[in-house]
DNA sequence: TAAATCCGCCTTTTT
DNA sequence: GGCGGATTTA
């Protein structure tokens, strides 16, 4: 079942262990394996095992994977998280600490956004701020991942700052903020880091080229009394620097033992010779050459369409050819470097008609994982914050997005007028709102918006004390008349449907879930899935970025867009230099395991124009004999 | 106050 | 070619 090295790696579990896996070579197997050896030979309780992964889906798939091998009773014992949901739910249990309530709110980017430009408009006058917004922003979230207080200009300074400050007036945390909370959390209370490090006997890091300095200093503060660390990953894997990680963290880890796992089992020599060729070209990584055995299979595929369209259609033509030849759906995957080109590709698919079991269907099924995702749809945002502003009373964003929705005639001056004062006499805006008079100078109409909207939040937050939750949520929806706005605010009708299968979902959701209104809003908010239950196991074409791809593998491999200015990206190299990119490719890549098509266009729309491209330089360090050049046009 | 229109900027990747 | 933000109009 195991290798030699793999088998090593499962069973050297005391001290810092590093495994340098390349891809293929069974890490995701290594350390399911090595969870089950923990418990099943040495004993030691689910309980005291942590494994951090990157995303969601590692986490679910690791879970899955463990209890095929020790039953789904104890891997559910077992803390298997991304590092994002970790943090969580250490802060909600020891936050206080910090000054928060356990009822904190969590907020995306656009909410910080929207607070660090009100924040420079304050500071800076009117006039200028929108140019420091993008430094400013990347100063903070640059900072709260090395764990460091923010570096730059006095008023990027300033601003951070305050920032921290409204942040905990608002009782609000954003995804940075998870981590360097809790690492500032473990730091500053020895009693609560010594809880965790007595509970945590054995720790276990995925991906972790792609760690960030905070992430590292909190697996590194947690292991320091038991002293066993695992860490797993990929230098020619890191593609996430952009958020601030850094594989210095996987080169310079000091580890009692290293183990290189370099046999790969998932692709054919062809498929892993281009991805070696591709690799090598990189300068700053360790020197392995991954290998594969057996027969080396069908050559790497490549063609070059005229248009977008037709680089789409002839993907989905392909993949249709190997559905007839037996491949279920679920087997193939379409890549691409960004999301934005995801839509000729949903076009070509939905047109498509095939025959499934003598039936003709019009329309390939497919999933496109990651992009608009369900918690950013406006309607579930609204909703959304209502039950932040019902939950938490600071949550001032949450307050303003929906204190005029549906309208109230509550008017932007009016809100002007009801932020200032909460400034200036420094109470929350929920106090100013349930205060408010006729001295206040807002107009009789944004009065009795006002007082209207106060009542309505006063009387759901009794009717959201005690479960069941999804009626109190569709009595809100009524006494908001929601439907109505809905109406009023697109007008085309089957967007209109869109919004209210996506509110209707939303309480199906919240009527299965089984914690409280909290952890439900978590659960939305960090991305995981937990409701959506069955639709995972459907047969679907798989449509995603480069970046979600990773840790996966696909029977089929379909990589698009394969243009200059795309991959690599222009931008990306103007920040960070080519190597990133060319690993971007190499995880691309070796997520194929039989049959990899390498697609570009001659010409693909660029803000609505018709933009000529060229072929991406990366795919000239794959040699000749591994390519197959084939006309767009025919299989 | 709210709807309608216009303008400018863009599009990287995720928790 | 679309979106947020600003500006104009009802």
């Amino acid at each position: 079942m195991l290798n030699p090295q793999q088998k090593k790696a499962v069973e050297t579990t005391k001290g810092r262990v590093l495994v340098l896996a390349g891809a293929g070579s069974g890490k995701t197997k290594v350390i399911t394996h090595r969870i089950a050896h923990l418990i099943k030979n040495l004993h030691v309780k689910p309980s005291q095992i942590l494994g951090l992964t990157f995303t969601n889906k590692a986490a679910e798939e690791m879970r899955k994977r463990v209890a095929e091998l020790i039953g789904p009773e104890k891997a559910a014992e077992v803390t298997l998280s991304t590092f994002h949901s970790f943090c969580m739910k250490i802060l909600r249990s020891d936050i206080e600490k910090l000054g928060y309530t356990r009822h904190f709110s969590l907020y995306d980017e656009q909410d910080v956004r929207r607070m660090v430009k009100q924040l420079a408009g304050q500071l800076l006058g009117q006039e200028k701020n929108l140019p420091a917004m993008e430094e400013t922003i990347a100063a903070i979230t640059r900072a709260k991942n090395r764990g460091e207080i923010a570096e730059g200009s006095a008023i990027v300074k300033e601003i951070f700052t305050h920032l921290e400050t409204s942040m905990r007036a608002y009782n609000a945390v954003d995804f940075d903020s998870l981590l360097s909370l809790t690492l500032q959390l473990l730091q500053d209370h020895p009693d609560i880091l010594k809880k965790y490090q007595q509970q945590f006997q054995y720790i276990m890091i995925d991906e972790y080229q792609d760690t960030n300095p905070t992430q590292f200093k909190i697996a590194d503060l947690l292991a320091r009394h038991h002293g066993n660390l695992c860490v797993v990953g990929d230098d020619d894997q890191a593609i996430y620097s952009w958020r601030g990680a850094e594989v210095q963290n996987i080169l310079r880890f000091e580890a009692d033992h290293t183990i290189k796992l370099e046999q790969n089992y998932r692709s054919t020599p062809a498929i892993l010779g281009a991805a070696n060729h591709v690799i090598r070209h990189n300068k700053t990584r360790h020197i392995k050459e991954l290998w594969a055995a057996g027969q080396p299979g069908e050559e790497v595929t490549i063609f070059h369409a005229p248009t977008e369209k037709d680089e789409a259609e002839a993907v989905v033509y392909r993949a249709m050819q190997f559905h007839k030849a037996g491949i279920p759906w679920k087997e193939m995957a379409i890549l691409y470097r960004s999301n934005v080109l995801s839509s000729p590709l949903e076009i070509a698919l939905m047109q498509t008609s095939w025959e499934d079991r003598g039936q003709w269907v019009r329309g390939i099924p497919y999933e496109v994982f990651g992009g608009t995702e369900f918690y950013e749809r406006s309607e579930i945002k609204d909703i959304a914050a209502y039950l932040r502003a019902i939950i938490n009373p600071q949550d001032q964003e949450a307050l303003l997005r929906i204190i005029n929705v549906p309208r109230r005639g509550i008017s932007d001056s009016a809100l002007d007028r009801l932020t200032s004062l909460n400034r200036k006499e420094r109470v929350s805006l929920w106090k100013v709102l349930e205060h408010v008079d006729v001295e206040s100078g807002l107009s009789d109409r944004a009065l009795a918006g006002v007082g209207s909207f106060v009542h309505l939040i006063e009387e759901a937050r009794r009717k959201f004390e005690h479960p069941p939750y999804g009626e109190a949520l569709r009595w809100l929806l009524q006494k908001i008349d929601y439907t109505k706005a809905i109406q009023e605010e697109v007008k085309s009708e089957k967007a209109q449907q869109a919004k209210s299968d996506n509110v209707e979902a939303f309480i199906k959701a919240l009527e299965s879930f089984p914690g409280s209104l909290t952890d439900f809003l978590e659960s939305l908010a960090l991305g995981e899935k937990k409701w959506e239950g069955s639709s995972k196991t459907e047969n679907k074409i798989n449509l995603m970025t480069l970046h979600s791809a990773k840790g996966l593998e696909f029977k089929v491999v379909f990589v698009v867009g394969l243009e200059d200015h795309i991959l690599p990206h222009e931008k990306s190299v103007a920040e960070r230099g080519l190597e990133e990119e060319r690993r971007l490719f190499y995880v691309a890549i070796t997520r194929a395991k039989k049959h990899l098509f390498l697609s570009m266009a001659r010409s693909r729309k660029r803000y609505g124009k018709d933009v000529a491209s060229t072929p991406s330089r990366f795919l000239f360090e794959i040699p000749k004999e591994l390519l197959r050049v084939t006309k767009w046009d025919c299989a």
